[in-house]
DNA sequence: GAGCATAAGTAGACTGAGTGCAAGAATCAA
DNA sequence: TTGATTCTTGCACTCAGTCTACTTATGCTC
């Protein structure tokens, strides 16, 4: 059974696609602020009740397009070949992303993608990003934790620092290239910048804030 | 004149005052989910509308009282001597600010003051707080970017990292003492752990995630 | 100190997110 | 078919935050 068990689950899934669909078109078309939940349900023909049973929040209508993303850092750390520095890793993964132009990235300038780059950039969506950050960082954090060699007193410290840090990298880095492409520069014309940026950073990452220590 | 003026500038800070008293003091008796911004008015004698005109949203009354540190980190790194490194003077910081048992490092055992740590852990609060940290964020950028020797391609970029990093690494090392202190451990019992705590992530941040490396 | 511009405060209705409840409709297992 | 379970709905409710029009207090000027 790979999921597409009986009716009531067939159904539920449909549900949940059509307000989710529902939701980014007339998000899209009008404006995060400018859609109530209820023209929301009403465009996907359901309850008020209904959509809030499906998405905890109005948030959750943008944010879980990219709630698989959540965990992928952690992925990618558990997933790496043996032998291979969990830093090593997440840089090779992500200068892979950017040259698939994988929207994570911000490197990607597709209409539709540069369309939902601009809705996460709304305040309310903004501060709701934090609570998926935060369960982001945790998965990452315990994945690294696995990866410690020599578990001291303070490898957990590490493991949480080193989770947030990497992180936060990846959106000040996905947010910069946002922006470009929002200001209209091409994906390809942006390439170049993005990838030295990433590599910088990760260089940062592995070898510390050298400009500021003196 | 500091401010002292005319009647007027003083009924305002009076009101201020009482409203944000009168938050305090029912948030730490009720919590702050089980108290409403119409109660919050009630008790200070206040109209609602009136208490929005002070307060732009119900998180800000619980915010206020630590929006003085958002740009600390930025007038450390200005107001340090002459030939010390951004990171040592925040790093010499923060260690003043544990061994002063300084509230904002998340060492201190006073029972108002954990109660205050309690009130901010509130998930309603907690995604206010996203706000607070950019603010602080970008001051603390510019700061750093007014310091960059070289002002290649990449210094903007190493600015806004480097920020977010060491930013980052203090909010979660005071989340930490925090966790402990509410825990019931006394500030005296923490303070090692969170000295070398503080030591170790300033480590990292000088000379990069060793320990992920390989 | 009278008069007027301006700023502060108020009441109350309104929008929009999110919840609680109780009843109705569909699905499933037997 | 029946009965239990689960999904859905409508409606009323709370609470944050805004809008409007009105009243009151302050400060400035003559």
């Amino acid at each position: 059974m790979d999921g597409t068990g009986g009716l009531r689950e067939r159904k539920k899934l449909r549900t949940r696609k059509a307000i989710s669909e529902a939701a980014i078109t007339l998000f899209l078309e009008r404006g995060y602020d400018a859609v109530s939940v209820a023209d929301v349900a009403a465009a996907a023909e359901v309850s008020k009740r209904t959509l809030f049973a499906y998405f905890p929040t109005k948030d959750d209508l943008v944010l879980h397009r990219i709630a698989d993303h959540q965990t992928e850092a952690a992925r990618v750390v558990r997933g790496r070949s043996a032998g291979e520095a969990p830093l090593d890793a997440l840089h090779r993964h992500l200068r892979a992303g950017l040259a698939s132009r994988d929207p994570i990235t911000g490197l990607c300038d597709h209409p539709q993608v540069v369309a939902f780059y601009r809705l996460t950039q709304s305040p309310a969506v903004q501060s709701a990003v934090g609570r998926y950050v935060s369960a982001g960082e945790a998965a990452l954090a315990a994945a690294l934790w696995e990866t410690t060699p020599e578990p001291g007193p303070l490898a957990e410290v590490t493991a949480r620092l080193g989770a947030g840090q990497i992180l936060l990298v990846q959106r000040a880095l996905a947010q910069a290239n946002q922006a470009h492409i929002m200001g209209g520069m091409s994906a390809d014309g942006r390439a170049p910048d993005a990838l030295a940026e990433a590599d910088h950073a990760f260089d940062l990452l592995r070898d510390g804030l050298a400009p500021y220590r003196g």
